[in-house]
DNA sequence: GTGAATTTGTGGATAAAGTCAACTAATTTT
DNA sequence: AAAATTAGTTGACTTTATCCACAAATTCAC
């Protein structure tokens, strides 16, 4: 049976196993302390730029403020820039600099390693369902 | 595709949905503040009882002194119950109180509820399939 | 067009969660 | 019996998250 609180907490082991296999193994390739959200915001970046802040803020799903100061962060960091919009100057584009986009290279490369490894006993097509039911989601 | 960033990036809104609904709806009901932690340690419990910290730590996945903290507010709140183990007296054996026991029986219903309509466009049979492969790893 | 409401982003304050290391006490190991 | 291991606690700290008030730019209503 699939109990509806046996979901919440495999799904919730599932991201623990990536998030702990990954603060592991990523330690070495991020050297300026993105840390595993700033990280999450670069990957995410990579796939959406260029975005404003309140589109990424609802792509990732957290709050505005916390969106800023993590932005504020990896610009400091060399890993964003922004732009203000000329269409409308309250909006703010981001993307990713030459460093950030190095960075989600390396990045990605030690996440696939990891999702791999913890994806290892289930099968390809079991994968590619797996994938298509949390697209929907 | 299914790119692995991908992957991490769907579990992660898939987590952050349930938890962002969760807060929601249980408002109401966790009207001793026990949180969202607390909530997933209860619920862990009402499967694993009777159980150890350190059974509980390795199955939640977290740090020990983290759940040294929790556990004692959810005592302070009436909601579990500790014995010293006779066998060892190292370890602590944790169950739910009576108290504790009703609340897991409504956050389970506030959670399927939530379960329910995050998997709304998902098949029976995807489901099935969804756990069973979460199961696996 | 002008005032009102909305949208976009910022900043402050605070709470919750996670991390790391040192430590006590009970139990095994050798 | 000493040494090593295990279970749990405590302290100090960082990171994430939440909530609220706010400024500036834009859109809406009339």
């Amino acid at each position: 049976m699939s109990d509806p609180h046996e979901i919440a907490y495999l799904v919730d082991r599932f991201m623990r196993r990536i998030s702990a296999n990954l603060h592991h193994k990523a330690l070495r390739v991020d050297v300026d302390r993105v840390g595993p959200f700033g990280g999450m915001i670069l990957l995410t970046l990579s796939d959406a730029e260029p975005v404003s802040m309140h589109a990424l803020v609802a792509q990732m799903g957290r709050d505005k403020s916390q969106m800023t100061r993590a932005i504020k962060s990896l610009e400091d960091k060399g890993m964003i820039e922004r732009h203000r919009c000329p269409d409308d100057g309250r909006v703010s584009v981001l993307q990713l600099t030459q460093k950030g986009r190095m960075f989600v290279g390396d990045i990605k490369a030690v996440l696939a390693g990891v999702i791999d490894d913890i994806l290892s006993p289930v099968s390809a097509e079991e994968r590619q369902n797996l994938v298509e039911v949390l697209r929907k989601i």
